[in-house]
DNA sequence: GCACTTCAGGAGAGCGCTCTCCATGGGGTG
DNA sequence: CACCCCATGGAGAGCGCTCTCCTGAAGTGC
């Protein structure tokens, strides 16, 4: 199609320059929005534009504009720990089904993020490089990435507390922001949830149906997410009169709230409420229950914690508290797009809100 | 630090070769591991590289060697279509859950995909770029994206069959592999699994338990998936003197398995064994059963199909079809890879055999 | 010992784009 | 009418890298 105009390959902007018969510079004028330029030249270059069916060379422009205009969405935290195998570089068709990765996405929670970071990037004409860092060696890869300057910033979603990603980021001089407040403070903008109001939440509302044997299933105490919704959550209970209450920790999934719900009803078998600090847990919870001839909530109300879709799985629906997480990691790009574009503006943090969803477990 | 030896920003490979007292050419020939250089050459520039702290910038990289070292993974099909207000640029904070991101992440299947995919190209120093084609105008932002150099080809999995975008790749002359063969041919290559193969599995399974009144909830029929999971099932019925088998369609939701099995029992009150064409549906299913007060296996055996995270969590566990699922994509990014290094290599496509997984359900 | 091959390393030409600087010209102002 | 200003478009210098071509020195064979 056309190609008496343009030499060969891909057209360039001095095809369309020709076709149009201006110069470069005018072309990329049109092509980027910039300056006055005649209406009627305008014209003809979005014409040759397109009868030329240009396309800018991202490459070129990232050379001189040094900017890829592209970010990092990195799932960072300690998964199954580099074996001495670590090294081999043949993770071939054969599978590996437990690791880190497929951890990750076993909680609905991060492809909510995805979501949130997703829907925010799109209308902006930016795509999400994905990674995972769960190892030394991968940390020391996701900042290369980032100094080799093929991402101009990293969204950081960090699944354990002590995660050294963000201050290696922060150090390097590099762009992030975080999802969840880091242990120990970085110079990096986040956003988090209120978590304790969330736990204070559950807590009246469980207290507010007449329970009055209740305990709680934690998520992993160093977690500031899983530290702080148990504080709330135990706060709350002692400003009511219940200054002591059964904790069991788990780990965030569904497994481990199984395991912590069979502990407390060996415990405690008259109890009569539960807080899971995440609907998953709160999901094996039931399950538990159920198995031993509870029913929810009749004998036992539970209320979990994301509004996830686990939530809406569960039999019965979960009654949780929502953590707005879409509109989180929309905000988490936001800030760092905002950051792109202002580099000395201020570190922030937004906290947002959680909400109660009742439903049917409570 | 060594500031004296860089002009100002991110060393470049001119500073390497200033320190290095050699020349620019040299340097890039030792960055790169190409052709022979003095190995007390290679020492000093080595040193040079970690004194200078250089980083090759891949916008320069790219712009010569034509390639982004990137390729996008793009998950494929029709979500919610796009309303009028499709162009509205704002979809802020305020989280939009029930997006096609959204719906596509409920699905454990797609977690596997992009563990297969990570796993493959992690230790060859290459992420993904997570983008998603729901829309014509999302399809064309991924084109858009291929042509502008910023990935180098394109991994495509397909929600929907009939999806356009294989041949809108295929025809702009981009590379790409698929999940999943096409509803209709297009000259890609792509990895699938022998579907019918599968079914024929469920299907002997539960005749060897002696269930004689068998059900099955299939996928949504316009995917070549659920049409071929059907009728592999269907036939291996058949072959066994079992012609006519009651049948509900489901959309590989959880939801749509529930609805189906409601129907399932309404109309066939006495069956005892159903085969769901994914193990999200066969949860579904199972919750129903016991809403019903029909025990799994004891009165209803259950096979599911995928073996994914939900086989587990289901209570009974499911016996399933396991489906490779990370193998698959882990294959799938290879014949990518390797079509990029040998761009007329031949257009093939990889079968993968599934395998019975026998747990409590079944 | 001389012509010839071999190979290490340097020089330099771009890759396609942006952006600063400059030339041009039309219109407004004193 | 002279002057200045601003709007407009062109020229051209790079951005940092790769890679071809070339030079020169060392090795090889008769």
């Amino acid at each position: 199609m056309t190609d008496d105009l343009r030499s060969a390959g891909a057209p360039t902007l001095e095809d369309v320059a020709r076709a149009a018969g201006v110069s470069r510079a005018t072309v990329s004028r049109v092509v980027n929005g910039v300056r006055n330029v005649d209406p009627v030249i305008q014209e003809a270059v979005r014409r040759a534009v397109s009868v030329t069916g240009y396309t800018p060379n991202r490459a070129a422009r990232s050379l001189v504009t040094r900017r890829a205009d592209a970010i990092a969405l990195v799932v960072s935290g300690a998964g199954v720990e580099p074996k001495a195998a670590e090294e081999s570089e043949d993770t071939t068709a054969s599978g590996d089904g437990s690791s880190f990765t497929a951890q990750v996405f076993a909680d609905p929670f991060f492809g909510r993020v995805v979501t949130g970071v997703v829907n925010y990037l799109r209308p902006r004409g930016m795509h999400p490089v994905l990674m995972f860092a769960e190892s030394s060696r991968a940390r020391e890869d996701v900042v290369a990435y980032l100094r080799q300057g093929r991402a101009d910033g990293a969204l950081v979603v960090s699944t354990h507390a002590e995660d050294p990603l963000p201050a290696l980021i922060a150090e390097a001089g590099l762009a992030a922001v975080l999802f969840a407040r880091p242990a120990r403070p970085v110079p990096v903008s986040y956003v988090d949830l209120a978590h304790q109001d969330g736990a204070r939440l559950a807590a009246e509302h469980l207290l507010g149906r007449n329970c009055r044997r209740i305990a709680t299933i934690s998520g992993p105490l160093d977690v500031p997410a899983g530290q702080a919704r148990l504080t709330g959550f135990r706060d709350t209970m002692a400003r009511h009169g219940h200054p002591y209450i059964p904790i069991v920790e788990g780990q965030f999934t569904q497994e481990s709230g199984e395991a912590a719900m069979e502990r407390l009803l060996a415990e405690h078998p008259d109890l009569d409420g539960v807080f899971a600090a995440n609907d998953l847990m709160a999901l094996g919870a039931c399950h538990v229950l159920r198995e031993h001839g509870r029913s929810v909530p009749g004998d036992v109300a539970v209320v979990g914690f994301d509004d996830s879709s686990a939530a809406l799985a569960c039999r019965p629906p979960l009654t949780t508290v929502r953590q707005p997480v879409e509109g989180m990691a929309a905000e988490m790009t936001r800030l760092l797009l905002d950051r792109l574009s202002r580099p000395d503006g201020p570190v922030t943090s937004v906290i947002f809100e959680p909400e109660l969803v009742v439903r049917a477990s409570a």
